[in-house]
DNA sequence: CCGAATCCGCAGTGATACTG
DNA sequence: CAGTATCACTGCGGATTCGG
């Protein structure tokens, strides 16, 4: 299985050899929100081939990248995983996804969204600045998604499903249809348009933590 | 000329839309160190058919990344350059490349090091904090390679070619053969394996200025 | 059901040659 | 210099099949 490579010594070049096939950076980034099986990965990836999917995932593991597990305590089954190595490229991700936020217009035809890619864009929307020296936790909900965001001394958990324990304030999204994209929940919370349930004054709190000094 | 597209409203779904094809990014880093020429680029990334290059091109300038334009003052001709938000990707490659420089090992054989790959790591590895308030500007040179940088109160200019005016410090690496990767250059430099003409004392300043907070 | 492997048609890519 | 043109090849998309 000869890689395609760039012939440049050069770490862009090493990282597109590495991460730069088609739907690699996807994959990555649906493991980065959480660990997941080979079926959730095929259904959080609209379109992809089943023989891609498992060709990249041996490519990733071979890089380095990605570990197969079997999972730990009540479902059994084979998880794939980010290594260590895996994990430093979150940065990356969530800096080309900034940009192509900027670039996003409005939604295409057919074109869905993801638990996962919510997640991503709420860490990529995270401003350190806001939230220094925070402790607070919040759990979003809206059709078909469910996130965490917990806020301890300032540092971030934030990932797909709810809250461990319970959260400070629940924020309730009451739209219609599909999982709806990260900038119509924000424009929801910034209308008053949820329902909150816990300490609402910590609903300004998260609007003003989770938008980047830029803007998305 | 359709493009292919992944099916998600997803920031990094869209960006690699638009830049994730094969060589688009490279491309793009080449243009963000300096505006160049097709045979620039082909000249650049070693191995690119250039109907490949062409068609890049294209869809990179229909997608608002890349600029065509008649060159200015002395050697007329094509030159293509970066739009505003093919700009603001530079950040996004900076990031990747310095998690791709975490990978690359050895130099394998056959790879080789441009003048504009050598920028970017000079870009990527610029420490905000260390230069905060400097004034100063220094010139590198080693085979085949001539780079500048100028920082004015802390602000960066990162570029190939010579300083404009004369540089503070010209820093000469005296080895030989091809373009020596930034790593070498640093390693030369930090055990005193070069050259200076002008304010010795700002060596050092160099070093600490161009080392990331987490090293490269 | 999960986790793939296999087969096929086609589009994107690589290599080379050629042209305004 | 700045690209087209041609053609072989391989990776990808889509579907089906298969073993645990």
């Amino acid at each position: 299985m000869k890689r395609r490579e760039f012939g440049q010594y050069c770490g862009l070049a090493r990282a597109l050899e590495l991460v730069g096939e088609r739907w690699a950076l996807l994959i990555v980034r649906d493991l980065a929100a959480r660990p997941r099986r080979y079926t959730d990965l095929i259904e959080g990836l609209p379109g992809i081939p089943s023989n891609v999917l498992s060709t990249r995932l041996k490519e990733l593991e071979q890089a380095g990248i990605v570990e197969r597990q079997v999972a730990p305590a009540p479902q059994r089954g084979l998880v794939y995983t980010l290594t260590a190595s895996g994990r430093e490229l979150e940065p990356a991700i969530l800096t080309l996804g900034r940009w192509g936020a900027t670039q996003l217009g409005e939604p295409r035809p057919g074109e869905i969204v993801t638990p996962e890619s919510v997640t991503m864009v709420l860490r990529a929307s995270f401003n350190e600045t806001a939230a220094a020296g925070l402790t607070a936790s919040w759990e979003v909900r809206a059709p078909g998604l469910v996130l965490h965001a917990v806020l301890t001394d300032g540092k971030p958990d934030i990932g797909p499903g709810p809250a461990p324990g319970d959260a400070d304030l629940v924020i309730t999204v009451p739209l219609d249809g599909e999982i709806p994209a990260y900038r119509y929940l924000m424009q929801a919370m910034k209308c008053g348009l949820v329902e909150l349930a816990g300490r609402r004054d910590l609903l300004d709190t998260f609007t003003r933590v989770f938008t980047p000094p830029q803007a998305v």
